[in-house]
DNA sequence: CATGAATGAGCATTCATTCAT
DNA sequence: TATGAATGAATGCTCATTCAT
């Protein structure tokens, strides 16, 4: 079912993502989502937790690893290109999206981000350390705020338009300027 | 019309904006909507013109405006509240969201963001043009899609929860690092 | 507007003809049709009104005319060709059908309809006066009755699905059997 | 809900048969129409099977037996009489009416008229076997599409306006000139 | 556990019609 | 004489949700 709601929502968009929809698509009763999971949203949740979850543990493997920041960057570039092809980012913006109308979405929603600013301020933390920009270092959360950010709507962007997508660009941009940066210390 | 429209998507997400609701708020009758616009989307569309063109107007002023690149930086993180508080931002994301369940708003937005991008392209190549910076210049306009996704994922993160937001810092660390840059040619 | 409102009924169907789709099609604008005739209804029957005025006369010219009957069947076929074509008589078949749920539109329509049964009657009470089928002159109303039902029936039933329509064979048929009828009186 | 459809469709007509229209005559939720039939015309076309089906039965049953021609056009008036009362026919030629601006109702009607043309050709077959009017049985397929057309038109004509109508001279007439035709040979 | 049927609210959209201009 | 804007009631249809089985 879960994974039923997420191709659903990734392709229709949450507007089009009625509890019938996602079970034509995945071949149950309609009945189902709302015994399982009380309502449509929470089936969501659930959905966008597996995800999340999937793609968490590939971005903590990769931060944890003891690489050099270029190779960080050009492995960081695959995630990405994984998230775009896969839709994974969709979900969340998603969801974003539709927490305006739904106030009760946003504090899960605010509870799901948490994990991901806090994996990227921890990993900014420790490849910074000892580099010239050290002093970003010390500002750690809002600078994994901003990378989050970006990360966000370089997603929403790309989606928009593949056209218009200069993304590979960038992470060319990323992985030279990734060469000022000394290798980190390793995980602990 | 326009107005009531742009205030419901703001409010009540894409989703929550149906004509009945932008009719209930702006005190009109629900077929106007049809009426004068034809359908729904159309008539969000006409009021994501209206906000953009007031946005980018404000913006192109203080783009082609002769001010050293901390004051520009300083004038943008202001734009950037107003566009938050005023939730402009809000308008273009919701859309883009809706957009994957109705391929012909895709590229009714596309349309919708060039002039943006080209706005961030031009005011990168002019203000980095003589600065040790001015490598970026040459892939402006992948330089500006990253800008502008930033400034779009910094909305919609910055929306999910303000406390979260420590987008203030990131405003005081741009405009420290914006004293890097030499001040820009005048605009021509 | 009396031309537009017989192609649309022609072409949409009583249910898809709508005072925008009348007006839409001739090029004014919808309110016009309440301004002249009051109702979508008087429209279309005065659009009834102006196509049975034409029908009639091309009919009564034939059934005036004192050719012997073989040619007068001959003739009849080519007048009914040229209306399952022009659909003239889908105008009426359209509005008797619509005149179910309108009482108001009855009344109009049995009016509408006399013409054409009293030519009917005539033509038979002329032709057949001294022929071997005189029995059926003594009848000519009920006759009548029938050769306009079977008039509309092969009309609807022609229009549903024109392969399925053998009216050629049918006319083919009328042709050698109106051999045995002789030569009527001309016209007084 | 077939009988409140029917029902609905032979007292108001096609353009007066909603769904609304339907559900409150049969006591149902209007959603029910589209949860069970998915359309109003999907819903309509199973009402006239239903009728369609009940009428057929009929028809067979008299054209099968072996009774003298004359009893059969007795029996068939009998018939008739009651399809008018009952409004059968009424279903078909709104429905008909209908298919002008719903192409996908066309297809649907042509092949639910199919069984009615075979019915009567080979009744036609039949029973003139051995006639003087033998010859017709050549023909039985244009016959059938004329008797049919008959039958219909006959039907919508007397439904205009019950005046109107001398049906009742033409069975005596045909019950007449039934006499002219040899007793068919039994059913085999 | 799961389903099919049911419900009432809501949706986008179209309608005939009116009216000020 | 004609028009553009407006309105309120309808239309077909979908929705989340419930419930008996």
């Amino acid at each position: 079912m879960v994974e039923a709601a997420l191709a659903t929502l990734i392709e229709e968009g949450y507007a089009g993502t009625s509890a019938r929809a996602i079970a034509t698509r995945g071949g149950f009763n309609p009945a189902l989502t709302f015994y399982h999971y009380g309502s449509v949203d929470q089936l969501l949740l659930a959905a966008l937790d597996k995800s999340s979850q999937e793609r968490l543990e590939r971005y903590r493997g990769l931060a944890s690893s003891a690489v050099p920041p270029h190779e960080l960057v050009r492995a960081a570039a695959n995630l990405f290109r994984e998230d775009v092809e896969g839709g994974h980012v969709v979900a969340v913006t998603e969801l974003i999206g539709a927490s305006l109308g739904r106030p009760e979405l946003r504090a899960e929603l605010v509870a799901r981000m948490r994990p991901w600013l806090e994996l990227t301020s921890e990993a900014i933390r420790r490849h910074l350390a000892g580099s010239p920009l050290s002093a970003l270092a010390q500002v750690a959360e809002p600078a994994a705020f901003a990378v989050v950010s970006l990360y966000l709507g370089l997603n929403v962007l790309s989606r928009l338009e593949p056209d218009l997508s200069q993304v590979e660009v960038l992470f060319e941009l990323a992985e030279q300027l990734s060469h000022l940066v000394p290798r980190a210390a390793p995980a602990s």
